[in-house]
DNA sequence: ATTAGGG
DNA sequence: CCCTAAT
């Protein structure tokens, strides 16, 4: 805790001006003695590496360099040395315990030359943790005034850092081994060919804006400067010394999110995580299973995204998880279309129901969206939006070239065999169909790039689908003759089974062309722009991109009748009940069509006769809709205020219905 | 998922 | 009918 606070006050500026490195760790040193072999090893290499660092002065590229070359070998042996020798419990909390630093660095430190910026390992690991626990990225001074308390020697919180037994030095061990196994873990990273994230995953990290910037790239821009940008302007500087030290926490820092990151990963919801190739690494983005509602929706959480630089907490929420759920951007209109579970790309529905005996009786399926397979992707704090857009393409594009399988969920369930038809799977039933999802999935052994890069773009698109007609032919399945394929082009021509013979215009456009020669070509989607290109374009999509506009279903003269019955019983603030009610067999009534209809009958009552248009409304029924709304706008009005209305004035109201 | 409203 | 904000 008191580190914490310490932590943050140093953000706030305490941080001394004078800042001391070496012998903080003293105490831990008995314990550390029996690693002297090794660590020598690892604390010449170090030294080295210092001395480097030190002749090189302020070029940060140079410390990374060396410290990529030659450390994390050495360091590692260190470690799993320190591990074999004292082998302790692991205590989950050991997060908290700022006191690992010092057992396991402050041995380290010694043998350092005080200002080497050795030290940092030491204590970037030891920050790593705090901040970690905190979910503190932007704060690196603050686990810098926690050290220069600590050398500073004996400042009160020292002593109590220091304090802690073997346990916590124990402790500290793990907490290499799992430094190691980030690393480990971040290598697979590399499948994202971009060169900035994937390449030296461990080292890279500590120096994220390098690889994200190409200013940092050519060395002239000074270590401090950067540390500027990570520590923000309120962070005070000790010293040049003290702004190198930041450095490793940083890296510190981003370790341990890593290590920490997987926790809050989402394990095995979607097929994608299993033959997910994940891409992982520092801030992590992850794509959440779940179904963007609207691109508003979507676009919200990009800027989460962007904002979110700080925490870890922004991340478990998902906030990366925009980018690659950007995809689908085509909703159904319809409300209940985009409901259902995480993994689906999007449900299909009909409209029209199944009742038809009519011979040849078509499934109609609409594809309102594919998602994009989950990916983790982890991205230095200090990267730009548009390399973290290129990132995310980069991962996309290389799932996406491995060749994607379509899946069929149904009710959230995968169904697995390709030849059963849609009627033995029940697709040939309305409700569902509402469960109907489709799910783009990845070949996990496929080697990347195969694509072009123009593929892949149709592959993107496909998510975005803006076009209505855009159909997916499932690449995979062998289908035989009932299935998908069938089924999605007949959605074009198959009769309506319900009322309407209207189809809307767009849909009679669909199709055909899009299904090209090679069965992968999902849909072709009209030459897009670069901005289009960005997993999660911001623009907004226009309106035919969203979805397609619901046929127009005039209701009858019956219908009105009997939504008038429902809204006479129930009242006008319960359109559910009212569906239910009356219009429960209606697939394309939702309560807000009833909802919307109420209000425009009331409406056409008001109107003269001359003015309304469409199959007139019965007078009787029109004067019954607004008595009953007049009705029911006083019940409302009773209940709202508190104090509004005396009881002896409602009671005077008539119900002409209801009795 | 519903409700309530504006378009 | 659509789209949203609020629940």
């Amino acid at each position: 805790m008191l580190q914490k606070r310490l932590d943050y006050g140093s953000c706030g500026h305490h941080i001394p001006a004078m800042p001391h490195f070496p012998k903080a760790a003293k105490g831990k040193r008995s314990i550390r003695r029996k690693f002297e072999d090794n660590q020598m090893c690892a604390i010449e290499l170090l030294a080295t590496v210092a001395g480097k660092l030190l002749t090189e002065g302020e070029n940060s590229s140079s410390l990374a360099d060396i410290t990529r070359s030659s450390n994390p070998t050495v360091v590692k042996d260190f470690v799993k040395q320190e591990q074999i020798d004292e082998p302790t419990p692991i205590k989950s909390e050991f997060l908290d315990q700022d006191n690992c630093d010092e057992s396991t660095l402050g041995p380290k430190e010694a043998d350092l030359p005080p200002d080497s910026g050795f030290k940092k390992p030491n204590v970037f690991d030891k920050e790593s943790i705090i901040n970690s626990t905190r979910g503190e990225f932007g704060c690196l001074p603050v686990s810098e005034s926690v050290e220069y308390k600590e050398d500073r020697s004996k400042s009160p919180l020292q002593s109590r850092l220091k304090s802690p037994k073997g346990e916590i030095i124990e402790n500290c061990p793990d907490v290499y081994s799992l430094v190691d196994q980030m690393d480990l873990d971040v290598k697979p990273s590399a499948l994202v060919s971009s060169g900035s994230i994937a390449e030296a995953p461990l080292y890279r990290n500590h120096f994220p804006s390098c690889s994200s910037s190409p200013k940092c790239r050519d060395g002239t821009k000074p270590i401090v400067d950067r540390d500027d940008d990570e520590n923000f302007s309120g962070c005070a500087r000790p010293s040049t010394i003290t702004s190198k030290v930041y450095r490793p926490h940083c890296i510190g820092d981003r370790r341990v999110r890593k290590l920490l990151a997987p926790k809050f990963r989402h394990k095995g919801e979607l097929s994608n995580t299993e033959t997910k190739p994940a891409f992982r690494i520092k801030k992590m983005c992850y794509t959440r299973q779940r179904t963007q509602r609207t691109l508003f929706k979507r676009r919200r959480l990009f800027d989460h995204c962007s904002i979110s630089s700080s925490g870890e907490e922004i991340f478990r929420e998902g906030i990366s998880n925009s980018h690659l759920k950007g995809n689908p951007k085509k909703e159904a209109s319809a409300s209940h279309a985009t409901s259902h579970g995480a993994n689906r790309a999007s449900s299909s529905r009909t409209d029209q129901k199944p009742s038809f005996e009519s011979a040849d009786y078509h499934v109609k399926l609409r594809i309102k969206s594919f998602r994009v397979p989950e990916l983790f992707i982890e991205i230095p704090e200090t990267a730009t939006i548009g390399s973290l857009k290129k990132t995310v393409m980069e991962a996309v594009t290389a799932i996406l070239s491995g060749g994607l399988h379509v899946g069929v969920l149904l009710q959230g369930k995968k169904v697995r065999d390709d030849n059963k038809t849609l009627r033995q799977a029940g697709l040939s039933d309305d409700d569902k169909l509402e469960n109907l999802g489709f799910t783009l999935e990845p070949n996990s052994a496929q080697a990347p790039q195969q694509l072009t890069v123009a593929e892949d773009r149709h592959l993107l698109d496909a998510c975005d689908v803006t076009q209505p007609l855009a159909r997916i032919p499932p690449p995979d399945h062998g289908e035989s003759d009932n299935t998908l394929r069938p089924i999605l082009t007949s959605i074009t021509n198959s009769p309506e089974s319900d009322l309407d013979s209207d189809h809307s215009p767009t849909n009679n456009m669909s199709a055909p062309d899009k299904i090209t020669g090679s069965s992968r070509a999902i849909v072709v989607v009209p030459p897009m722009n670069v901005e289009a290109l960005a997993v999660v374009p911001l623009r907004k999509p226009k309106r035919s991109e969203l979805a397609q506009r619901r046929i127009r279903r005039p209701f009858s003269v019956a219908e009105v009748e009997a939504l008038v019955q429902a809204v006479e019983k129930l009242g006008t603030g319960r359109w559910r009940d009212v569906k239910l009610r009356a219009f429960d067999d209606a697939k394309h009534r939702t309560y807000v069509d009833l909802k919307d209809k109420w209000k425009t009958l009331v409406h056409t009552a008001r109107i003269s006769p001359q003015q309304r248009r469409g199959e007139p409304v019965p007078q009787e029924l029109l004067d019954r809709v607004l008595s009953a709304h007049a009705y029911w706008t006083q019940q409302q009005a009773k209940l709202q205020p508190k104090p509004p209305v005396p009881m002896a004035e409602s009671a005077h109201v008539d119900f002409p219905f209801l009795l």
